[in-house]
DNA sequence: TTATAAGTTGAGAACGTTCTCAAAAAATAG
DNA sequence: CTATTTTTTGAGAACGTTCTCAACTTATAA
């Protein structure tokens, strides 16, 4: 450990002790047979001039980085920063690192990600596309997706019309349930708010109307609102709206996690408590759900993270491997925000 | 736009534009002189192989990776997502990536991250050291840190003994400033709860004993009492015990963000209401803070992150440069958690 | 002893760039 | 026209690895 500069290079190892750099090659790169004379000479030296391999030499030679790349929407989002924790955390294991791209869900920001991607070499890809389900993908990035030569498992979303492999929660059994446990506590008029441009919101709606239509109970599309992602107070303003224009109202259902925070303001704001005189569900745990006692879809995110790794590891293994959809369990936590609704109109301003 | 087989070279390009490699070089790096005609036909050829460039190859050459690292605790970290989020836009701008490596807090890790940053070849690195304020730095991490010759910014916190550059937000001040903000009000007993280890809270910690001191009011030691980073709900065991062992408080402060939700369930079991019952003040504005209406110092942390790539490039540019301390703003939030103290003991069962 | 097999070794090509250097081509001056 | 300067160009070395291949050494068999 005599030094730390980085320019010490196999060569100066295969010097020090006395050898070819094959030799030192194959004993830090445990290959191939070496003498136990040479060996010690070699492990000797590697210590003394505290050699590290340099890892740009060593992935431009074989074509592999030990780098996989996760682009998402933002880190500051809870559903992916806990995503890219088990993700880095998996990869780590493996002895790869994880490059982190935010798109800020920006389609251009993506497309331009991934090109970047493609020329560092990146040896595969975790995406959380930023596609929505309404627009057409544009041929020059469809023709992007196809032909990007690198093993790629999408997250949570899906692209549509691209067959890639995917893992998400099962959104539609869950919501389903969530739905049904609604009704069995005898609500009828359930609204609901979400961000519907994304493949997995639109697969929680389906489950949601899936159970009214099971109980016989008439689907008012009125009653599910749209979240524009970008909207600042979103939350607040569609639970204004909802419970304005529907005073029948006697409970919400928040499909983005996001939007739960912004959506308990407004309850806040017209005093109404839960499960009393509202009965509230929303997706995703976190302390703030915690606190308000609320009950909540949690999806196994740590799981999801780690399936993806895993596939991601058998694609780069074997790249011509079918793509496949994997969907995981998710749980819900009953707490105290859900109760009979109220059969008086308690929203009698409206 | 053929093909976007990644194997397609310089060379590829040089031949299909019937020019030298180095002429392509010179195109595309856009350095020295290349005659209208050249340039012409290399586009051209770029465009028609869709040639990228491979980045590896250039790091090898160049000495230059293009990436940054960031090494912190936990991506899960509210300030550390921030952060991160901060630190990827302002890396992107001027054409890095950005590697993260969580350090789940422990030392080790944080070593076994350099290490492998420094074979990486990675071109810099913003670190929040694990490093707690009572622990003595073994000699061997010690000289990693001093040899690692890769340009380096600290966050947040410091490691006493070790001469790097470091961006943190003005804590003792902050501190000092919500303390006496408290004081003002009327309070004499004011409760804190920190993880007094990390650097930062002692700094925090600080400022509140100044503003006690200035206000000549007798400092008392057991009430500030520290949380242990990894453990799960200390934040509603501190609350519980400071509330238990001094019936005298009127205030409490909370020193780090992590530990508030935990402390307010406390305050939801014993029905204690802020501003009447007891006075709160946190670290950290999250969805949290603002709907319990809590006064809360915010830290710029997005500033942070925007500085310390700056300098982060500075010090690329120059090595030598001297390290130096950035101090950024905070600003004290005002909601409605804190109010006169209560002169009726509100804590009669202790 | 020699023939053969097995184990060990080093020279050097390859990965895909950048960049130096000297030569060739073009432009300008006389 | 030649001489000189300026612009443009390509050959090939270098970056630090991995890995093939042939040669060498040692062990085993006959």
């Amino acid at each position: 450990m005599e030094n730390s500069n980085q320019s010490i290079t196999i060569d100066d190892v295969a010097k020090l002790a006395g050898v070819s750099k094959a030799t030192v090659g194959r004993v830090i790169g445990n290959y191939g047979s070496v003498s136990d004379k040479s060996r010690r000479k070699v492990i000797e030296a590697v210590k003394e001039l505290d050699y590290v391999p340099n890892t740009i030499a060593q992935g431009l030679r074989s074509h592999s980085t030990k780098t996989i790349a996760v682009i998402l929407g933002s880190i500051k989002n809870g559903y992916c920063n806990e995503l890219v924790y088990a993700i880095e955390k998996e990869a780590m294991k493996r002895g790869y690192n994880v490059l982190i791209c935010n798109t800020h869900e920006n389609l251009d920001k993506e497309i331009q990600h991934l090109q970047n991607i493609r020329s560092r070499q990146v040896d595969g890809v975790i995406l959380i596309p930023v596609y929505t389900i309404g627009k057409v993908i544009p041929e020059k990035y469809r023709h992007l997706y196809e032909s990007l030569n690198i093993p790629m498992v999408l997250v949570d979303r899906n692209i549509m019309g691209i067959e890639k492999d995917l893992v998400q929660s099962k959104n539609e059994e869950a919501s389903y349930e969530a739905t049904k446990y609604l009704i069995s506590l005898g609500h009828r008029n359930i609204g609901v708010i979400g961000t519907v441009a994304y493949s997995t919101v639109q697969d929680r709606i389906k489950g949601y109307r899936r159970a009214l239509q099971e109980a016989g109970i008439t689907i008012n599309a009125s009653l599910v609102v749209d979240a524009e992602y970008s909207e600042k107070h979103v939350g607040q303003k569609l639970a204004d709206k909802l419970l304005k224009e529907h005073p029948e109202l006697t409970a919400l259902y928040v499909l983005n996690n996001t939007l739960c925070g912004s959506v308990l303001l407004e309850l806040k704001k017209r005093n109404l408590h839960m499960p009393d005189d509202l009965s509230l569900i929303t997706w995703d745990d976190d302390e703030l759900n915690e606190l308000f006692d609320i009950t909540t879809i949690v999806q196994y995110v740590e799981e999801i993270g780690r399936s993806a790794v895993k596939r991601l590891f058998e694609l780069m293994e074997n790249p011509q491997s079918r793509a496949e959809i994997q969907r995981i369990d998710t749980e819900m936590v009953v707490r105290k925000s859900c109760g009979k609704p109220k059969t008086v109109r308690w929203n009698s301003k409206a």
